[in-house]
Formats: C-alpha cells, structure tokens, sequence
DNA sequence: GTGAAAGCGCTAACAC
DNA sequence: GTGTTAGCGCTTTCAC
C-alpha cells in the first residue's frame, strides 16, 4: 500500500522526455513552450493515470507560494468568525487555496507573534481582524508586499483594503425603530474600545437620540469587567441606576446575551416591557421569548466579499491593484422584543 | 524595510563559519557534534540579534514535516467545534504546530477529498471525526504511518486511535434524571443515522426506559429532513401524533433548538409543562426561560486530550505508540426545565 | 570540531 | 521542440 510518491522525475523517466517538458505540460505552458502535441497527451494522459499531485512544499520553495491564506479573528469559536470561516473555507478550496485560521484574542503581541510565525510560514495572504495596536505591524506586511484585507474594523489612519459593513447607518437605523415604536428613555449598552466599528455604532445611536431630541444613556464596559464577568454586573448596575429605562440597545450579541441573563435572573417583569434591540443576529434571538429584534451581518456576503477580493489581490500583481474599501449593508431583524406597546 | 530574510547561508558567511556548523548548532546538536562553545555561543547570539527564523518551507521540503495538524469536523461554524477548535489552536501554537481546520459536511467524497488534499500538502498528523463511509480511507493513512486520531464517533471494527464521551452511560443517566423527576412518557428526538455516538445514546434512553418499565417513543429524524427544515416538521408531527408524551429528550442540541422553535411557535402552552433535556450544552440553554438542562461534553478536556494525544503520536515514532482510545466523562447540568412537576 | 556536498521536488533561464 | 542545469533553504552523511 505505501507506494511511493510520484514526483515529476519520475513521469519524465516514464515517458522518456526530460523533467523540463513535464513541468511545462503540467503548468499549462504546453502551448507557449510548442511542446508536440503528442507528448503532451502522453504525459497529461499518464499524470491522470497515476494521479499525479505535486508536491506543493517544494513548489512553495521554488515559488515562494505557500497556496496559504491566513483569516485572523478575535476569536474563532464566536459564532460570527466561525460562520464566515465556514463559507470562506469552501471558496478558497475550490480555487486551490487553504485558509488557516487563527484567533488574536483582540491582543496585539498575540497577533504579531502570530504574523510573524505566517511571515516564517510564506503565507500568502492576509485577512485580519487588527486588534487596537498593530497599526504599523499591518503597515509592515503592505510594504512588504503582502495581499492584506483587514476587516469588521480598519486603521482610518491606515489607506488600507477594508470590508466592514454600515455600522453608523444600521446604528441609526435600530435606535430610530426604537424611538418610532415609542420607546424614549433608550439605553445603549456597548464595550469601552476605541474600535471603529464600535465608535460607529455609538455614533450612530447618539444621532437618532439627538434627533429626537431625546437624553443618551450609554453604559460603556471596561475590557476587564467584561472578561471577568461578561458584563453582567455593569450592566446590573446600569439597570438599577437608571430605572426609567424604557429600552435597551446591546451593540453586540454577546452584550445581549449577558443582558437577557441579567434580565432574567433579577428583573422577570422588566424584559416583557423593555424593548430590546441588538447589533449582530443570533438563531437564539428567533427563539426566545420574546423573540429580539437585531440587526443582522451578512455572512455570506462578507465572507464571499473578502474572499474574491483576497483571490483577484492574488491573482493580480499585488502593486497594481487598487486599494478596495467595501461597506456591506446589514439587515434590521424586527421581531417581537422592539414592537410598539 | 524590505529586508531581505536571512538564511542559514548568511549566518554561515557572517560568522564565518559553514552552513553545516551552523545548522547542528540551530537544531540543538552542538554538544552532540561537539561544536566548540566559542562558535556555538557566536553563532547563537547572532542568531537571535538578527532574530533569524528558519524558513519552514524549506525545512518541510527536507524533512517531509509540515508541522501542520489537520482538524477535520462536520462543520467548523458549529459551536461545539468552534469552540474545541479554539483550544485546540492554541496548544498546537505553543508546540509550533499549526492546526488546519476543515469542514466534511459528513459527506464521505468531501472527506476523501480533503484527505487527498492533505496528503499532498504533507499535513503531519490528522483527528478526524470521521463520516461514515470512509472507514478505508482512514485505514489507508493509518497503514502509510500517519498519525491518526478519530473523535466525537468511530469505527468499532477498526482498531484505531479515538477520543470519545461516554455516550451511553450519560444518555442513559439523563433519561433516568427525567424518570426520577416522574416524567413517564419521555419522548427521544434523534436522527436516523449509525454513528457511534448516536447510536451509543439511544441506548443508553432505552435502556432507562425498558429497566423503568415505560415504552419507547422515538422519533428518528431522515437526514433530508434535517437539512431542509431542521426537523422541525418531523417534531411538529411527532408531538401531534403522541399527545401523552411529558417530557422530551433530545439527542443533540441543533434537534433542542429545532424543538424549542416548534414548542414556541405550535405549542406554547406546553413548554412549560413538559420536561425537557438535550444533549450538548449551550450558553443559550441557561438563558432561555425555563432554563434548559443539558448534558454537557467537556470542552477544554476533549481538546487538550486529543491535541496532547496528536503531538506524543508526532514525537514518538508512531509504529511504536500503542493504541489510545479514551472515553471521557460528561456532565449532567440540571437546569429548571427537567425539574420534578 | 568543522566543512563539502548531496539531495528533498520543483521551476525556468538558457542551451541546443 | 526538448534537455541540462542551477537553485529555492534546509538537513545530514561522510570526509578530513
């Protein structure tokens, strides 16, 4: 059973043409190169037989191609990593590629330990998520030369590829469902970063509030309250101090989730009034009672986005191609959780 | 900024000493080949002046080892394996391994495809869990010397390594946990296929019924089922057409989801009536209302197991290691929803 | 104690 | 049209 490899020497001893021609025909260069046309179905013909693979390390050697692309997130067992990791999995191995995913924790010495292993490793290219402080590790790889795509967040700093999706519009958008469904004392409950996606968010929030004229209530949760206990304790104090809330909004699924937790354990009268709204859609928000209302991501089409994008930067001479920054429309869930009352 | 990478070459001019030299300090074998302590501490500190890394593309080539783990599951988006994939990253990282993650859709042509894949890519070692038809194809790597380690199922005919839970015994605990709570007409919701684990917690459910006494109500859902609505028409079906039953007992957490949306939507009434249990836990469980209980597969154990199985399989030579086939343990997570009545 | 050199499998410039 | 050969960066045998 443990036959041997077939390597490209081989081939050209069997068919009695030397590695040269083999590799030409193989590269698809039979034409240019006028290799007969004899030859070259002899060996194509043989090569199917046999079933022939390169090896693709000594290809990398020679290349300097790896065939690799990296998909950095924040962590890859959240919900909305793992699903576009799924759909960008699927693209990138029906063109050849293979992705390797990994998970910076929103840590900058993580991620540039983990950049500099990939440089090591001839990856190909890069699809990131930047934590805070990379700015310039980011910067490095450009110059470097390496296909690089950052997104859900981007440096504004930074002339960069971006994907991200309208998170001021979509922010407006849901604290405006709120407000026209009579909702008024709307609290905002979000993670004190200085990420563009959440200063968007908040921004977008504080516009339809200043619109309608109404007071912000924003609850921003430290980095370590959130490690330590999810949020739940701020955002229990924030429900005790500010009891004329009417409405909550949770910039993120996760902010939701420790707020229904919250909810549930310490006010059960509260979550049947309240009008709850978050950013990023979750099956369980179609399932629980209420169901929530949340702006939805689209998955495939980010993912789907960053992975052409990725592959024509590939294909392309990386100098030549145009520095792209795509914004994707999101999706307003209205469900039960923000309906008038 | 461009900076060219060194190579062991450089080293060799710049120290004037040989590529060879500096190759058996770089790979720890200075003592050994008794390499002077002069050069050795020469060679080391430049090294780590120019913070020189190995390019392990080349080294790859040399050694036929990619350091590349392959961890080949259902579908990476799902939260069980997100989340062992997560742990598993991480300890791989930290052994300078890097874990290639991929989806099988438990379609055996995909399996065998990836597998294939891999091979050429010279992946260094694989955990699968595999689907059910490739019970040869896993043969075959086993028989080429790669390290293999099936999880969450496996072949019993095949004497392989694996990573388990011990299916049978939780199922069969969980239903007993529902008998003891006086539920009497406890239904069991699975899908109709013959993996191990599935049927392994079947068992364990008849098991605790038969010696209770009670009957069986099983409802097997078709894999077309499945895929087109959830199961969630098959369930609807089952609860209309067994108007007895008093508590519900779902194989897999997807099949709970499914159940809960149809209880939800159909039954409302009832969800508060019935007991209800599943197995794999979810965050999601512990929030919903009532509370879901679950049994719970251990994370972080299943993950640090099979990836500590993976690298001594990879440092031993892998004819020498014996057979591994670990069952781990489960735990009951009693919530509200499997309360006595 | 250290170095020369072969070779992993492939690509491609150059030679004929 | 096809072959010879250098070389990608590394490990390791063998020679001195």
């Amino acid at each position: 059973m443990k036959n041997k490899r077939h390597s490209i020497k081989d081939i050209a001893a069997v068919i009695g043409v030397s590695v040269t021609t083999v590799s030409f025909v193989l590269n698809g260069k039979a034409e240019e190169k006028k290799i007969s046309k004899v030859v070259t179905d002899k060996i194509l013909k043989y090569v199917e037989k046999i079933k022939y693979k390169p090896n693709q390390t000594a290809q990398s050697l020679r290349t300097g191609k790896s065939k690799i692309i990296v998909f950095m997130v924040e962590d890859i067992s959240n919900y909305f990593f793992a699903k576009l990791a799924r759909i960008m999995e699927d693209i990138a191995y029906k063109k050849g590629y293979k992705v390797l995913f990994c998970s910076n924790e929103n840590n900058d010495e993580k991620s540039i330990d983990l950049i500099n292993l990939f440089k090591d490793r001839q990856v190909d290219g890069y699809i990131i998520i930047p934590s805070a402080g990379i700015k310039s590790k980011i910067e490095e790889l450009i110059e470097e030369g390496f296909p690089v795509i950052l997104f859900d967040r981007y440096f504004p700093e930074l002339d960069t590829n971006y994907v991200v999706v309208n998170n001021k519009e979509a922010s407006y958008n849901a604290t405006k469902h709120l407000i026209d469904n009579n909702f008024q004392h709307i609290g905002f409950v979000t993670i004190d970063v200085q990420q563009t996606q959440m200063i968007d968010r908040l921004n977008g929030y504080k516009e339809a509030i200043t619109e309608a004229g109404f007071n912000e209530n924003i609850l921003k949760i430290s980095l370590q309250d959130l490690t330590n206990y999810g949020g739940e304790n701020s955002i229990q104090e924030f429900l005790e101090k500010t009891p004329k809330l009417d409405a909550l909004y949770f910039a993120t699924n996760y902010l939701a989730l420790s707020g229904l937790k919250v909810l549930n354990e310490n006010f059960p009268h509260y979550i049947n009034k309240l009008g709850i709204i978050t950013f990023d859609d979750l099956d369980f928000f179609g399932i629980y009672r209420p169901t929530i209302s949340a702006i939805s991501q689209p998955f495939s089409e980010i993912a789907q986005t960053l992975m052409n994008l990725m592959l024509s930067l590939l294909k392309n001479d990386i100098k030549g191609s145009p520095i792209t920054q795509i914004k994707l429309k999101t999706n307003l869930v209205v469900r039960s959780s923000s309906q008038k009352r």
